[in-house]
DNA sequence: GTTCGTGCAAAAACTTTGCATTATC
DNA sequence: GATAATGCAAAGTTTTTGCACGAAC
């Protein structure tokens, strides 16, 4: 906690993310391990502000000793378990995840043209949520906003 | 377009249906098969307002000729893009159907203790999606909008 | 008669799991 | 030293596909 920051820069501080990180571990009895942290350095050296279970596998192909799939896909239930790591589906048939530590709740613009991701905020939507799940007598947790459509750039293009 | 109607009666008429389904059938040179037609007359049946194309191949377990399993997916995407079904990802792993037909647009609350689906609609929100977009430089075509939580009924039995 | 659709089983895509071995606490 | 994590390959899920046969236009 005392290390945050919100920065949206390249690289993320891989410290702070590892103490949360290691005092989630603690507070369950998990083990901090070797492919665990690699993992974690992995996901900032990407510097993607989207990527899937593949991407990290890829990130290890060459290297030796490996970092297995199931490893992969262990490591980030753990890491979004955590909070460290947010998990969304994009109508896609994989699951994407973001670094979501440090970083303020955002909701998804996606164009269907070239596939981008774009992030937006908006409070007023976020307030019209909490009002329309109280209406319906839900006690909201969490919500998944996308909108589809054509970003400005294919538009400009002509793809649509 | 003669005959429809919007009602949320337990059956929706299938002969509007039917006419709308030929109509974009005809418009692409595909043929109204014997399989489609039950297809959709199952989904009305089953008056469910969400299945899953494994629900509708249960629906046809019993019957000779079995229609199979591929023809059940290949269908529910055709009636997709005759804009009779819509189609939606809510955090499982598969698809979920819903019949868009004469139907209001709406959104979706999720209750992660039941997994319950509840609908909304609201003209704020809709109104709130399009300036997020628009201030985007987006051309929005469509938007899927989830909020997870516990429904009331849960949250009274102490279900969280 | 052509073209499109179907059924089947096999494959694909993504993710999870069982189990013996190894690392962390 | 006890417990949890790893690697591997195998199995699981859901959805898609190739191909020969049959139905709709």
């Amino acid at each position: 906690m005392a290390r945050s920051s919100i920065r949206k820069s390249p690289t993320l501080d891989i410290d702070g993310l590892l103490d949360k990180f290691e005092s989630f571990l603690q507070k369950k009895t998990l083990k901090l391990t070797s492919q665990r942290r690699q993992i974690l350095e992995k996901i900032l050296e990407m510097d993607k502000t989207h990527f899937t279970a593949d991407d990290l596998v890829d990130q290890f192909r060459d290297q030796r000793p490996r970092v297995s799939k199931a490893t992969v896909y262990r490591s980030l239930s753990v890491m979004v378990e955590a909070g460290i790591v947010e998990e969304h589906q994009f109508g896609d048939s994989h699951k994407v995840y973001e670094l979501s530590e440090g970083r303020q709740h955002h909701d998804h613009l996606i164009c269907t043209a070239c596939s981008k991701i774009f992030e937006f905020f908006n409070a007023d939507m976020e307030k019209l949520q909490d009002k329309v799940a109280a209406s319906h007598g839900f006690h909201a947790t969490h919500h998944s906003q996308k909108i589809f459509g054509i970003c400005a750039d294919c538009w400009a293009k002509g793809n649509r």
